[in-house]
Parts: C-alpha cells; sequence; structure tokens
DNA sequence: CTGGATCCCTCACGATACTG
DNA sequence: CAGTATCGTGAGGGATCCAG
C-alpha cells in the first residue's frame, strides 16, 4: 500500500468513492443542510452546533473540489457568498434519506445537550415520509417543535418540505420531541393530543393522516 | 456544548445518530462486506486492503455495542469466531446500496494501486441492479474479474448477488474493469466484445440483458 | 456582522511488532 | 488465527483574531 497519504481506501468501488468524498467528519451533515436550500457560511455553523470554522472551511473546499457543492456569490445588491449542492450533489438526495430514515430507528429520547435544528427537521420528514400511505391525499402541514418551524406540501405520493411557515397551512402541529412516539407508532394521534405530547389547529382528522404518512 | 468528547453531534436527528454509528473510518466497508455473508476478522481485513488491525478491532467493537454486528463463537468442531450483522445491522443495506450507487457514478477508471474485492463486486451488483428492466427475466450469471469470482441470480425483478463460482451459471462472463464502460453505456454489449472488454460463454444473448440490468 | 485564517492541544488513525 | 501493545503523525476540536 505506497501511498495511503490522501484518506483514500484502496478499492475500486463506488461505495468507497463515496466514503471518500463524504466519509470525512460533519461531510453528510453539511449535505443535509444544503439539500434543503443553498446556504451562507454563517447559517451552515448555525445548523452544525459546535463544528470549528476551519473545519466547515475544509469541508465545503473538499466538497467545492469533488462537485458535490459549489460557491456562488450573489449578484448585486446581495453580494454574499452561498454554498449549494451542484447536480451531482443533489443525487445525495436519495441516500441521505436512506441513511437518515435507517439511523432514525434508534433515536430513542433526545440527550440531554442535543439540540434540533429546522434542516434536520425538514429532512427527517422527507426521511419518514411513506407515497404509499398518501395516494390520492392533499394536505398542507406545518409543524412547530419549540422555536423550530417547518412545513410539509404533501400532494398524492410527493412531498415537499422546507422549514419555515406556511401561511396557508391545512394543520398547524404544536409539539416536542415526543413527537417521535407518535411517528414511531408508539402512541396514537389521539393519546399524542390527550397527553399533551401535542396540540393542532386546523382539520382536525388530517393529525390522523400525519401519523400514516410520516413513519419511521 | 459542554462534553463532545465521545464524537457525537449534538443533534437530535437521525442522520447524526447513523453518521455517529457508521461515520468512523472503514466503519461502512465493514458492513458492506458482512452484507454479503458472515466473515471472520482475517476474512475481513483481507477485504478491506490496509486496514491496521487495531482499527478493524476498534469498528467490531463500536459495532457490536451498537447492536450493528454480533460476535459470534461457531459451535464445535469448528469453534472459531465469525462477526455477522444483526437484524437491524442488515436494515442498513438498502442505505448502503444507495450510497454505493451514488459513488458509482464518478468510479472512472480505477487508480493505480486500487485492488478489487469479491465482496465489492457483488455489492456493486446490488447497486446497479434495476428491477424495472427484468420483469419476466430468469438468469443466472457468473461474473469474474481477474481472479475475482462472483454471480447473480436474477428473477423476476429480484436479485440475489454473493461471492464465488455458479456451477449452473446461463452465462460467463470474464471482463476486466472496463466491464465499467458497458454498465455505465459508455460501450455496447457488441463493442465490448469486439474491443476484448469482455469474453462470454453460454446463451449469447443474456449479454445484452446483462447490460440492460446492471446498469451505473 | 460575514467569512474565514491561525494557533495549540488532543486523540483517532496508521504502522509495526508481538502474543496466546 | 485473532487479536494486543506501542508509538508517531495528522486531522479534528476549541479559542482567538482579522479583513471587508
Amino acid at each position: 500500500m505506497a501511498s495511503m497519504t490522501n484518506r483514500t481506501y484502496g478499492q475500486y468501488c463506488g461505495l468507497s468513492r463515496a466514503v471518500e468524498i463524504l466519509g470525512e467528519r460533519w461531510g453528510l451533515l453539511i449535505v443535509r443542510d444544503l439539500l434543503i436550500g443553498p446556504k451562507r457560511f454563517t447559517d451552515l455553523q448555525r445548523g452544525l452546533p459546535g463544528i470549528p470554522s476551519n473545519v466547515l472551511t475544509s469541508r465545503l473546499k473538499e466538497l467545492e473540489k469533488s462537485g458535490v457543492v459549489r460557491r456562488r456569490v450573489l449578484p448585486r445588491p446581495a453580494g454574499s457568498v452561498v454554498y449549494e449542492l451542484t447536480e451531482y450533489g443533489s443525487e445525495l438526495e436519495e441516500a441521505v434519506v436512506c441513511f437518515g430514515r435507517w439511523g432514525a430507528k434508534s433515536l430513542g429520547e433526545p440527550r440531554p445537550d442535543e439540540i434540533v435544528t429546522p434542516d434536520s427537521i425538514a429532512m427527517a420528514l422527507r426521511s419518514t415520509f411513506r407515497p404509499e400511505a398518501c395516494q390520492g391525499v392533499r394536505a398542507n402541514y406545518e409543524l412547530r417543535l419549540g422555536d423550530v418551524v417547518v412545513h410539509a406540501r404533501v400532494h398524492d405520493g410527493s412531498i415537499e418540505a422546507a422549514t419555515g411557515r406556511l401561511p396557508d397551512a391545512d394543520l398547524v402541529i404544536e409539539a416536542g420531541p415526543g413527537i417521535r412516539a407518535l411517528m414511531a407508532g408508539e402512541i396514537t394521534a389521539g393519546q399524542a393530543i390527550e397527553q399533551g405530547v401535542a396540540r393542532v389547529s386546523g382539520k382536525r382528522q388530517l393529525f390522523d393522516q400525519f401519523a400514516k404518512i410520516f413513519r419511521i
């Protein structure tokens, strides 16, 4: 193994290549946040609690060199710098969703110092989405967890999930981390409301739908 | 961020959990090899060129503690130790396949010191398999690349791919790394044979099928 | 304020040798 | 065969500083 210098695996294999590109620490989480939309350096930092700025800089440069991320200066008058996924980078969505779905199975309760970010929740909605559970369904949800607000537009087997409010939502759900128990099927929609895990406003029966559509 | 000691990400998020468990160096490649089947310590070493034995030991212990891998002593007279995936670990197949498929897109030509392992090729067949391209098809392939021999049983939209020979194969393909060009659609099945990229024996028209079924 | 650059320190990884 | 022991290096963590 002459030169294992640049962190390769010495194998002619697709998975090895993927891990060489995205296996460094924080790499996949950066991609997760960019899958939600383009972001500025500082916004990425906010979504990745504790990442050292030099590490974020390195990752972005590496991902740019690998063709996953593109650095772009917005036209005047904005003039600011944003990072966004290339076409190639966007093709990671399926893998990130798969991987996140697997990890969600053993999520359990939040650990003491753990935080919740808007992007991770939006991606969680994409991960847990079950197209087969909403054929012919059309529903717009706004989901609030603490001060994190995300939304999902469900439309006949497809979904768009993103951060922020949704003024024309059919149902607004206010909940805490306990919402996981609902999505894991450990409690029913009715119990979630009775136990104070969630409060809803809007078309109530869409909450039962929600529990069917988003499923760990 | 009080204690980021044990390599966590401080986020209540499925993807973060997955990366905490599998994001360490060599982790996913170990899982890839175990997805093909249970393996002994030394066999894992052989499939992971250059992995230090102490690192392999650490990974296996961590993965065992995470519930992904199980260490098992075979009953007498064998008495040897094997590592295998738990049910939970086996559920990683979809994610590994997705991830490997993404990485295969930018595989290019093999780098100088890169090797090919049986397990990685078997997993590559699972990654590139397109169920929609073989409805009603039944075919058994044996694929040889150098001294690496794997096989695939394709049966009406499903596949079993593993290492080793397949005595009742309908078609035996002998090829080099150039086979990637065929699977990437850069050349046709006919050209692959003309250019000496591949030699086949058996039912020739199944080779055209092969190029349709396994696709990067 | 944004978008980093620089420093120091620690620990995970890589290489090698050795053992029951 | 299936690991342990030891040691050197470099990537990552964390704080601070700086230009536009």
